[in-house]
DNA sequence: GCCAACGTTGGC
DNA sequence: GCCAACGTTGGC
């Protein structure tokens, strides 16, 4: 089992709006940066853990656990020429896109904001800290158990 | 709203 | 294939 963290902007997509969805999951589309793609489609698994992180807020940081109930698949919201992540270089034979579904799990009992993340120097090594832009990042698992005792959880 | 970081595009 | 220009992200 892997550990990632997987980045929304909540005006967008929150926390909450994956824990409304009738079924608690979502498709987890749009994601358009390639080593975020490769994740994606190469490497993330069903089970494998998400922390959910909320970005370009004033505080920006981890609000949930969530989890991954289907692995990677073409992201059919490049093939819509309506849509706002229409990309004209994906097709049926070549998505060139992938997607996950993903499923609440649970929010954490204090959220584990940035600053604290960039406090602790047993994180320093996280993309978020140094590379923030990548929305789909890989999570160790002592960062994973780190981050779920700053956030006064069990796994 | 600013701007640094960084990814993508396109001319050559 | 290089690299300048440009666009986007996201913290502040």
């Amino acid at each position: 089992m892997n550990y990632w963290l997987f980045k929304t902007e909540p005006g967008c997509f929150s926390f909450d709006d994956l824990k409304k969805r009738p079924d608690m999951t979502e498709h987890w589309d749009g994601v358009r940066n390639y080593q975020a793609r490769n994740f994606l489609r190469d490497t993330i698994q069903v089970d494998d853990r998400i922390l959910f992180y909320h970005s370009n807020i004033p505080e920006p940081a981890i609000v949930g656990l969530a989890s991954v109930v289907r692995a990677g698949y073409p992201d059919t919201t490049a093939l819509d020429p309506n849509g706002e992540h229409f990309d004209p270089k994906a097709s049926v034979e070549k998505p060139l896109w992938y997607m996950v579904d993903v499923r609440y799990g649970k929010p954490l009992n204090k959220i584990v904001t940035l600053e604290r993340i960039k406090q602790n120097p047993l994180l320093a090594d996280m993309p978020l800290v140094n590379r923030s832009r990548l929305s789909i990042q890989p999570v160790t698992v002592q960062e994973w158990q780190i981050i779920l005792t700053m956030g006064g959880v069990t796994g």
